[in-house]
DNA sequence: TGCGCTATGTTTGCAGTGTTCACATGACGA
DNA sequence: TCGTCATGTGAACACTGCAAACATAGCGCA
């Protein structure tokens, strides 16, 4: 059964429809192709092509709202960060939203963003700010701008190793442990300049 | 013309021809096929699966022989880094293959590391090994396993953002610049501890 | 020398993919 | 009421990964 079922030949929303069924479909880990996904919604197979101009357009289009979700993750039930640990937190947040939805994260960061794509332009540069505002926040007396990169880099770059299991890390609260750990590390002895 | 010119039926050494073959198109950005690869070599579609038992197979040939290749270009006219500026380079490095190389790049990060290939497993760790070495040199006094970890994240995830257009970089020398600047803001606090 | 085993290459074919084009449908405004 | 046009369908093309049956020839062995 698919999102939404239709009484007609016309669907209503099919754009939508053809989203959300996409989500699931990568959420489930299930192989992703423009006529599976038009076959779960209930569609012919060239019946996308009304609403996404080619495959990468809808890939972007849920990669957009892949990184609004991730937004929302980070910064649900959290104030800014005033410290290292609570900074850390956000590098948490971020490596566990990559191994809750792999398949969505790679789109996401796996490919060359297109800048056709204002949305996801759009969204891509809104985690940017948020991650560069916690990091100045922290650290306001530092060189902001390398600063709020290196910390994006090392979210990043630690997401990216555990999703490829190039760390080794059994379960998702040691997965957390390490990347506090990381944190600490890097980012403790700048603890003198902090606020 | 194909890189080995073929007299009789049988090819001689079609595993390395095949391998040399691919490689040529990642890095020439052409999209990639195991057809395409078996037409360039001037040989069958089917030939191929005598040598490898799937794409992914050659795929991770392909991806091992890029992980031997970035290893020989960190430790090139290099000898280990003693400070965090001779460290930085390495980061410069290795931002700078992901760079001049993106699709095998791609090909050695962007998807799970199958275990099956010994090879490159191998060639995997001995990276890591060899960036937890740098880091642990050059600061002798800190938690090693974590900040060798943090130190990998941070240039994999200097190279990831780079690679996909998220950070704002003309050249390749304001890339490198960039790096640099990362590594300094991070690790400059550190200094105190340094050898 | 000649024979046959086996590694390696070929041909053919299937199922699945992205994409396009001509055509069908029906919601909505004139 | 009727025509228009956004939105759906079906058929087709070129391409992909992969498998099975068949062809070739290099190499060990009598």
């Amino acid at each position: 059964m698919s999102t939404s079922a239709r009484a007609s030949y016309h669907h209503g929303d099919l754009r939508a429809a053809l989203l959300t069924t996409a989500m699931g479909m990568l959420e489930r880990g299930e192989p992703f192709s423009l006529r599976a996904v038009a076959r779960d919604a209930g569609v012919s197979a060239a019946a996308p092509y009304r609403h996404f101009a080619d495959r990468e357009a809808l890939e972007s289009a849920l990669a957009a709202e892949g990184l609004r979700d991730l937004k929302a993750d980070l910064t649900r039930d959290r104030e800014m960060p005033t410290t290292v640990a609570e900074l850390a937190e956000f590098g948490v947040a971020y490596v566990d939203f990559a191994l809750r939805r792999p398949a969505l994260f790679r789109l996401m960061f796996g490919n060359e963003c297109d800048t056709e794509n204002d949305d996801r332009v759009r969204a891509a540069a809104e985690i940017h700010e948020l991650l560069a505002a916690a990091i100045i926040g922290v650290f306001p007396d530092s060189d902001p701008v390398a600063l709020a990169v290196a910390g994006w880099a090392l979210v990043h770059g630690l997401a990216f190793l555990h999703l490829d299991r190039k760390l080794t890390s059994s379960s998702a609260d040691e997965v957390a442990q390490q990347v506090r750990s990381s944190f600490l590390a890097v980012f403790s002895a700048q603890g003198a300049t902090q606020k």
